[in-house]
Formats: structure tokens, C-alpha cells, sequence
RNA sequence: GGCGGUAUAGCCAAGUGGUAAGGCAGAGGUCUGCAAAACCUUCAUCACCGGUUCAAAUCCGGUUACCGCCUCCA
């Protein structure tokens, strides 16, 4: 049984869907103003991974995220670069798709974007007017969130702890066009010269909550399984969403919150975010880290925890990430010498049984994926060690990689063979340098081995003779 | 001020009452001509104070520090 850590209890609860079998899962995504930073991959992968986990154990998962296209951060990029909003967005969901291809996270079932819903937009909001939870306003239409019983739910605030908060901050013009402070705003009314859609009320654009309400009752239903998103979403985003959808449905929007924690960086953990400048975006460092070395960093810290950024951090992460890339390609050398006719040992089966079951019961607990690695660090040195046997079995060998794989692949990691075959000129020098050594020559033995890696060769000599690989 | 989250070895990090998983780094060793890869051994009393208990990192009370949300942000 999944247990999942919910935001809306502030609990581990077991994971019943609403439908046996199947996970409707819907994750806010990114503005597309500019190219996605480590935060916002790190929310990609928290929630990628978890899809993956639900898929491994059997779940069909309908995963929808959304492209936020129409804002104001749009509108001014597209004013600097002398472009659409359109073209704007366009340009950074092609972006987006290309970090996150290198993140190796699977497509989301579906990407809505904004600007294709307007109609799903304008009728949800009209619902909401008609209701009397919303109110037009000077060409704007806000929600009344007193009316909305049961706000602040989500974080845990009383109405008027979050009056009192949001009086301080409202300015005239906005107190003017608003009965509450604590009202916002479902449609506002374009400024001259901006983007406009038509509307009953204004020509104008979608306040920035509604979106993700159209879109999650659109295309998952009603009541969806799972709301995901990041932490700063809980309020207001996350709570104005209830607020909208259950007004509307009069359904439960969602069974179950999931928050994922933030990226930090810098000596003092800071919160890492576009807004406080201090960001590095994933098309930048997946020129100097691999993104696979970013992903498997990523993926392997619970999704709740914070996450920070370091030099030395990555660098760890590579160095685990190698050792289990060696123990596969190792099993995978040896499997060349192993015996072939015999079946797998059944200690050997008992094992790999016994580590799927600490892997599964790890992970079923709201995604404990640092006791996943666990088992999979426990599983690797296995491989080695059987793999250095005078006799192991191809089978064995076969059932230990392939489970390796497999648990990897949770986390959003392909494993490959890289080991070196059929290019005659290096074969030809690695048999030059073992002659060299069967003759003790090692000065020229050293000299072909370090030509070999100057061009990115690396020689590994084993009791079944000399494997090449690539320096990845 | 309100709400929420953290605090375990040099670093990352499991562990919710029974005497501190795992990884990185470090030290020693095995294998190797040397390497590489790998394996073995070694390395902490759990922020602080007080309490409950036969027994607490784990429960209770208090203190301190850090982070986040309450305004656009994953």
C-alpha cells in the first residue's frame, strides 16, 4: 500500500484512487518566460519520479501539466525581444521540452497551454458569477473568498490571520475594484496595447489561478487523485484552486496534496527563485554536468526535503552514480566468460526477492527513496561481488543486472553498456601493450595505455583479460 | 505576528521506545608490474535543558538556531 504525505491533512495517508488501477495526477507547471531553472526541474523530477514509482507498481497514470503562456512576464519578454507572447511562449516550451528530455523525464500525458482553454476559461468563470462566488468589478471579475467556507484549508490559516495579511499589502487601485482584500482576481481587464481575449465582462486575460482549475476538472475530472506542485504554490495558488473548482463542482477537487520542497544555494540554504535573482537554469548546467549526474542528484532526495545545490553535492552524486554504472557494465563484462547452461542459483533468486521487497516497502512510504537507494547500493555491491566469482552463472548475472536496471529506471536513470568492441586499432594497441607487459617492458606498456586515455580511453585489466571503455 | 518545516559523524542521510542503516570523503588492507574497477576492515551517542520510562535520537515540556509560506515564484 502507497502512503502519501498530504498537504491537506498535514498526514501519511494510504493512497486509494478513485478509480482502481489508475492515478489522475495534475502538476503545475512553469511560466514559459525563459528557461526552466533547478527549481523548477527539481519539481519536474520530484513529481517524474513519482509517476514513475506508480507506473513500476502498476498504475496507468494520467499525468496533466500545465504551461502557464498568458502573463505578465510574457508580455514583457515578448516586448523586449520584439516578438508575440505566442512566439514568447512558443520558444521556451521548445526549451523546456529539450531540458527536460536531458532530465530524462517522460512527457506529460498532457501540456495544456492557456491560450487553447480561453472558451473553458470565460464559462468557468461565468459558473462562478452566476453563483455569487464572483463578482465583476470595473471589467474584472475577482472571487469573494469569504464566501468560499472552508479557505484556507489547504495552509492551515484561519480567514482572518490571512485578512490581515493581505490588507497590508493591497493598494488603492486594487482595494477600489475589490469588496475584500482577500478577493482575487479570476479575469482582469487588458491595459491598452496588451494581449486581449473576448470576454462578458472585459476584453482582457485570465487571473493566474483559474487556469490550472479549467484545466485539472477539463481533462482528470471533477475530482482528481493528485494535485502536485511546489511548496510557494500552497498558498495562494493551491488554495484559490480549491476555492474555484469545489465552488463550481460543489465536488472535492483533489484527494491528495503533494508539495514538493526547494532547491537552496549558497552558504546560507536560500531558497534558489527567479524572483530573488539567485537562479541557475538547466540549460546552462547541463553544459558542464552531465544531466543524467542532475537527475539521479535530483531523484535521489525525498521530494519533501530541501534540496541544496553544491559544487561538492553534484559531485558526490557522480561519484555514486559511476558505481552503479560500473557494477552493471561489470556484471555485463563478465556475462561474455560466465556459464551458460546453468539456471540461476536459487539464493540468487531469493535475494533479488527480498531486495524488490525492501525497494517497494521503502518506497511506499511517501517515496522514502534515500532507503531505495540503499537497496540499490546493497544490490550493486552484490553484483560485483558475484561477478568476481571464479564460475558465476550468464543467468544469474542476467537477473541481478536486469533488477538494477530496473529499480533505476525508477528514478529516472538508464543504464547501458559502454564497454568498448570491435575497433580493431584499439584492439590492436591493447595487444601491443599486453605483449609489452608479458616482456615487463612498462614504460612502453604505461605509454599505449596513456595514449589511450589522452583520447579518452580507459584500460581496465581483469582476471578475463583487458576491457576498454569510453571515458562518459 | 500567524502557519509549516528542519536540527543525527568532515559532508549527504536512514532510523518514532530496546541500545545509531547506507553513501561520499578519510585511514588501513586485499587484488594489480603499476593503475583502474572491485572487495574487506575502520570511523558518531543523535542542537541544548528538564521530565516520563527498566530502557529515548525516538514520548512530554521548555530553550536555541536555521529555512520557507502569508506578495510573482517549483
Amino acid at each position: 500500500m502507497i502512503q502519501l504525505y498530504n498537504t491537506l491533512t498535514n498526514k501519511k495517508e494510504n493512497f486509494v484512487p478513485l478509480v482502481p488501477g489508475v492515478v489522475n495526477m495534475y502538476v503545475c507547471g512553469p511560466t514559459v518566460y525563459n528557461y526552466i531553472h533547478i527549481g523548477n526541474a527539481r519539481s519536474v523530477i520530484a513529481f517524474d519520479t513519482i509517476r514513475r514509482y506508480f507506473e513500476f507498481r502498476g498504475y496507468k497514470v494520467n499525468y496533466v501539466s500545465n504551461f502557464t503562456d498568458v502573463d505578465d512576464k510574457i508580455i514583457r519578454e515578448g516586448h523586449e525581444l520584439k516578438i508575440s507572447p505566442r512566439e514568447v511562449a512558443d520558444r521556451f516550451i521548445k526549451a523546456f521540452y529539450e531540458d527536460t528530455d536531458a532530465l530524462n523525464v517522460k512527457r506529460a500525458t498532457m501540456n495544456p497551454r492557456v491560450m487553447n482553454i480561453m472558451n473553458d476559461i470565460v464559462s468557468f468563470i461565468s459558473d462562478l458569477v452566476k453563483k455569487g462566488y464572483a463578482y465583476e468589478s470595473c471589467g474584472d471579475v475577482y472571487y469573494r473568498a469569504r464566501k468560499f467556507k472552508n479557505y484556507g484549508e489547504l495552509s492551515g490559516q484561519s480567514i482572518d490571520e490571512l485578512e490581515e495579511g493581505a490588507s497590508e499589502r493591497v493598494n488603492n487601485d486594487e482595494l477600489n475594484k475589490k469588496q475584500d482584500p482577500l478577493d482575487f482576481a479570476l479575469w482582469k481587464s487588458a491595459k491598452k496595447g496588451e494581449i486581449s481575449w473576448e470576454s462578458p465582462w472585459s476584453n482582457g486575460r485570465p487571473g493566474w489561478h483559474i487556469e490550472c482549475s479549467v484545466m485539472a476538472t477539463k481533462y482528470l475530472g471533477e475530482t482528481i487523485d493528485i494535485h502536485a506542485g511546489g511548496q510557494d504554490l500552497e498558498f495562494p495558488h493551491h488554495e484559490n484552486e480549491i476555492a474555484q473548482s469545489e465552488a463550481k463542482t460543489g465536488k472535492k477537487f483533489a484527494n491528495y496534496w503533494l508539495h514538493n520542497g526547494f532547491v537552496t544555494i549558497g552558504k546560507d540554504d536560500e531558497k534558489m527563485s527567479k524572483s530573488l535573482g539567485n537562479f541557475v537554469t538547466v540549460h546552462d548546467i547541463i553544459k558542464k554536468v552531465s544531466p543524467q549526474v542532475l537527475r539521479f542528484f535530483m531523484a535521489t532526495t525525498q521530494y519533501r526535503r530541501p534540496i541544496q545545490y553544491s559544487q561538492a553535492n553534484l559531485e558526490e552524486a557522480d561519484t555514486n552514480l559511476k558505481k552503479l554504472k560500473n557494477a552493471y557494465q561489470n556484471a555485463g563484462y563478465r556475462l561474455q566468460t560466465a556459464i551458460k547452461d546453468v539456471p540461476i542459483e536459487s539464493e540468487i533468486k531469493e535475494y533479488l526477492a527480498v531486495q524488490k521487497k525492501a525497494f517497494v516497502e521503502a518506497l511506499d512510504d511517501d517515496f522514502n527513496v534515500q532507503n531505495g537507494i540503499t537497496v540499490i547500493y546493497e544490490l550493486a555491491k552484490k553484483i560485483n561481488v558475484y561477478s568476481a566469482l571464479q564460475n558465476p552463472a550468464a543467468k544469474s548475472l542476467v537477473a541481478l543486472r536486469t533488477l538494477l536496471k530496473e529499480l533505476l529506471e525508477v528514478f529516472g536513470i538508464r543504464l547501458t553498456d559502454n564497454l568498448g568492441q570491435e575497433d580493431e586499432e584499439i584492439e590492436n594497441l591493447i595487444s601491443q601493450r599486453n605483449k609489452a607487459r608479458a616482456n615487463r617492458d612498462f614504460a612502453n606498456s604505461d605509454a599505449i595505455r596513456a595514449e589511450l586515455k589522452r583520447r579518452g580511453i580507459i584500460l581496465e585489466d581483469t582476471p578475463q583479460g583487458t576491457r576498454w571503455k569510453k571515458i562518459d
